[in-house]
DNA sequence: GACGAACGTTGCGTTTGCTCAAATAAAAAC
DNA sequence: GTTTTTATTTGAGCAAACGCAACGTTCGTC
């Protein structure tokens, strides 16, 4: 079974006695979605909010032509599916297993209790709603004024700082990756990132292959977001 | 003085008594302000949350660069500068008058009392910034799939729906509205958005002059939102 | 009512990044 | 080990939209 040690030291939950952590654990059931596996899809009824115990999740909503827009990715220790907490009935968007994850789940019914009983908890999501909707914000303002390179390039340090390990030859960024998906990000095509990419490997920015991205030199990488 | 029959109406304050409300009336005090003012700016102290009575307010960030991006526009009965919500110290974001504005002012020390004291307000502020972040979520989704046109024929439908008035020739977007401010809701420039309202007013879509928008025929103008 | 400032229009050349297309490479399936 | 599928690369042509520049128009001010 789950330990309590497991998630007692998470910001969200210093409110909670150890007993009331156990009780609360209880009440959850943990899901191990293998990659791909959707955990939620748009506009189905929110029936649970999750914790993510073990490894990433994008956050994908399509359009009506049928392509994809990555919304954001959120990595373990992240709460996600809270769409009750702002007053939705239903989940505003997918969320699909990057990686093989482990969460915890517990019913949406439980969501008005739990923050009454626990000020603080309900504090740290309040607060992981503000940051969302600030990245978000920048998201368009990038989207608006900069370049397909210089969003690109953001892009990549955004993961690396998420979901960076340090590697011999340089920060992999640690899920599957394909070229398709960090277009989907930025709002560019495949074929352009693959193009960028080479192009970067060239200079000796990054390294990179199937489903792959290991940023060689950040600084210079940085460096790119900048300049016009 | 104000009246509390001016936001006794309003979903916001269900469980305020009539005294409840005149208090909290009592303890805010009353902005006017002329167009083109802030109520406050990017990076300020978040001192105070507002509810605007009257008139129109422009969310505006800017780029290191200098270019402005509309995030969004406020109209009356919103409640907005409520950062302290979300857990922001700081204002993320410049709240301009888009035209002369009449707000209540409260102090942020104010927010946590008051949320505690009267659920249901919490509840309809945690659904407005759900419906804000959705809303926000749809214009990366359009940045990053639709063509420059079909934007702008969406902010424009969007702006209809908002600030709309009925006229013998068709709606009109009832605030002053520039194509450089078109253009920093977009992500494109004044130039193309002016090329384009001159092509819609060929074909009868729209009636535009300085800063004024009326559209002409609604029907027409969002069947373009959709076509590629 | 003349002036200046702010806003809007339009033409032209240029560029970014897309589309289409075909080839290659790597992984997965059998 | 061969086939199939999925991911990536790269080239060539093209179009959407930008940048620049010049000009026209409306508004506010003195």
């Amino acid at each position: 079974m789950l330990d309590v040690a497991l998630i007692s030291h998470l910001a969200n939950f210093s409110d909670f006695s150890r007993q009331e952590l156990t009780d609360f654990i209880a009440k959850s059931h943990a899901i191990r979605a293998p990659q791909n596996k959707a955990f939620f899809s748009e506009g189905e009824e929110a029936h649970s909010f999750f914790l993510l115990l073990d490894g990433h999740i994008r956050v994908v909503r399509s359009t009506p032509s049928g392509e994809q827009v990555i919304i954001r990715y959120i990595s373990s220790n992240d709460i996600f599916g809270i769409a009750k907490a702002v007053g939705q009935e239903k989940y505003p968007a997918n969320a699909i297993a990057a990686v093989d994850c482990v969460a915890l789940a517990w019913p949406t019914h439980m969501w008005e209790d739990t923050i009454q009983r626990f000020p603080s908890f309900g504090k740290s999501v309040s607060k992981a709603i503000g940051d969302r909707l600030i990245d978000i914000q920048e998201r368009v303002i990038e989207l608006a004024t900069e370049q397909v390179e210089q969003r690109v390039a953001l892009a990549l340090i955004k993961l690396m700082t998420q979901a960076g390990k340090e590697m011999e030859d340089g920060i992999l960024i640690d899920m599957p990756l394909s070229r398709q998906d960090i277009s989907e990000m930025t709002g560019t095509t495949l074929h352009t990132v693959s193009r960028l990419l080479s192009a970067w490997e060239q200079e000796g920015l990054v390294k990179s292959s199937r489903k792959k991205v290991i940023i060689t030199n950040s600084p210079k990488l940085i460096e790119l977001c900048r300049k016009a």
